[in-house]
DNA sequence: AAAATATTACTAAATGTTTCGTTAATTAAA
DNA sequence: TTTAATTAACGAAACATTTAGTAATATTTT
């Protein structure tokens, strides 16, 4: 409950937030167990996650039925992945948008058409 | 030189191979060493990376004044920069082109003149 | 050739991450 | 109320990453 910002996830914080962010209403451990691929992870694995992921305040809880926790991500994944956006940005083309976007441009081998209609779809 | 693909560079293993990339040129340990920011890693601390980036594939080197090894990249920032952005793109939008393509619009705040502006500029 | 120097390889300590068993505490059932 | 079940907290083992000292080896200098 530490709300401490600026911290990042790790590959099986991010994993947890993932399923979290699916459910997208306040959960016990054991429904953030169920989601998980095969091999699922331990209970008190999951529970661990979510004491971690407390403590660095990405998520909170609220008490629920009997003694159990039920946790909710106090960052939406929208938050979160500007952050990530952010980082690879400012790694990898120097903070510039214009760099970032032609990259992706020629990576994704866009054809202007396609892009215009991209644009339409996503702009009006 | 096990030429390894797939594999990903730690946060350390990635701050060796861009300052590899911004030398641009087969170059001694020292030569690497000299770029870090305050504070320096020791010398043996980047002989060591370039010992693991070569068994994962990352770099080669060859045979300098004495025994001295020069290292160089085997792999350019634009290829590993394409890896960096198809995970990002499959982690945070499924895959999606138009969906990345979105939040970065939406992130970055472009108006369409803008981002007109920025196509220009981009692809001519 | 012997000594000094330079450089990589090896090893290991320190730290961070992942995973889960055990324990302690709380609640529910008998 | 005693017992059983549930759950989060704790502790620790296994593994990965980061950092750098020491040893081994090759090169250069005297």
């Amino acid at each position: 409950m530490t709300t401490q910002k600026n911290q990042t996830l790790t590959k099986a914080e991010l994993q947890a937030m993932e399923i979290l962010w699916s459910i997208g209403k306040a959960c016990d451990v054991h429904e953030v167990v169920e989601r998980y691929a095969d091999p699922r992870p331990a209970y008190t694995t999951v529970s661990t996650f979510m004491k971690i992921l407390s403590t660095k305040g990405f998520v909170d809880f609220k008490k629920g039925q009997g003694k159990q926790h039920l946790y909710f991500p106090l960052i939406s994944k929208d938050e979160y992945t500007s952050r990530v956006m952010r980082d690879v940005k400012n790694n990898f083309f120097g903070g510039s948008v214009s760099s970032f976007l032609s990259f992706f441009l020629k990576e994704e081998n866009l054809s202007q058409k396609e892009l215009e209609e991209l644009l339409l779809k996503v702009k009006g």
